[in-house]
DNA sequence: TTATGCAGATGACAATTGTCATGAATATCC
DNA sequence: GGATATTCATGACAATTGTCATCTGCATAA
């Protein structure tokens, strides 16, 4: 019987999913989660075969899950499960060494056989992220990343100068390097880009 | 028996969605839809009992969706179902005359009953929405509207004063407009904060 | 030790943005 | 007709933003 935990802060969702699961003969949901912190200590105690975990979510990110997990040498295997096919997300997974990344989009069916396969120690890939995608990598630094993140949420050049003891100047040069990386031409543009890549 | 469409772009949580349905004995999906455009045509061949929306789909969205059945006199009922309580998505609805607004997390447990309240001429609206949020009204005029989206997406005033055949002081006199309504300081956080509501 | 690179700072400049007061044109209602 | 509201335009001003070249420490590797 493989035991699994769900984490996955949509409710519908993780009923659906649960119920879903819970009709295979070999499985087995041994509990749920709805946010990153709840998810780390359920696993903690309930020690299940796979996991099965959201990106964005309350508290705690699945791919923050995912990176402690592993620091914590947890045996426990994980398949990331997610709307985004973000390159910045999907690097960050590889680099944490997850054992599935799967798409909201993908078809239903094979979520169970999915973590049947990574139960016998294969490797799950959503298909649409195995080209592409994967050599997308961040090119913001973390300065520029810190700094970018404060302008989306629509502070000035000022106050994040301030809120980072950093100059004002220096706030712009950085935020100026990002936007010539990302090639667009004002904050805005250069907000969506990186968003949109999960970069930031 | 009752007849289910359901329209919703994740295929995951589309499939978990009909199989959790079809296991009721008086409710049978006749169809699914990835977006909007699917739905519409889909419902119009299929004549549905109820429809299930979600709202951010592809090509249109459920509201779109919504307010075209409901002014094609369609006689399928309306659930839209979102991750969403946002107020302008809710005042759209409401003012479509649908006949349910569930978020999607809610309870897997209630959808079934939900439909079937529906079914019975009743109105389901998700217990979060029903304070607070109503009386939330869209502060934005169409042109304001108008230009703030197109600001969203990294357009400078001049690109959208050409893109409007509008004059640049024109543009410019709108944003500031909505700014002040709502409540920001620049652009970007006049973004955030509309798109947070649904105001876009 | 030199040199190479990195994080941060400065100053200068142009372009864009945000604000406001004012005004023209048009439509709507009484 | 006169009062009113709506839509768009102008001009002026200050603040913010985006770009560059240059400069200072400071660490680190050849």
């Amino acid at each position: 019987m493989i035991r699994i935990l769900i984490a996955e802060d949509q409710r519908m969702l993780r009923g659906a999913l649960a119920l879903l699961l819970d009709l295979e003969d070999d499985i087995e949901v041994v509990g749920q989660a709805c946010d990153g912190q709840e998810a780390l200590s359920l696993i903690a105690s309930l020690q299940p075969d796979v996991c099965l975990l959201d990106i964005e979510m309350p508290v705690k990110t699945g791919l923050d899950v995912a990176e402690q997990l592993i620091e914590l040498g947890s045996i426990t295997r994980i398949i990331i499960l997610t709307t985004f096919a973000r390159p910045g997300y999907f690097e960050r997974a590889v680099k944490a060494n997850v054992q599935g990344y799967l798409l909201k989009d993908g078809p239903t069916e094979q979520l169970a056989e999915s973590i049947r396969r990574v139960m016998k120690g294969h490797r799950e890939i959503s298909p649409e992220l195995i080209f592409g995608t994967l050599k997308e990598e961040n090119p913001l630094n973390a300065r520029e990343r810190e700094i970018l993140s404060l302008s989306a949420q629509g502070k000035s050049a000022n106050e994040i100068s301030a809120m980072l003891h950093l100059s004002y100047g220096t706030v712009r040069n950085y935020i100026s390097e990002a936007l010539n990386k990302l090639d667009a031409k004002n904050r805005i543009e250069g907000i969506r880009v990186a968003e949109d890549k999960g970069w930031l």
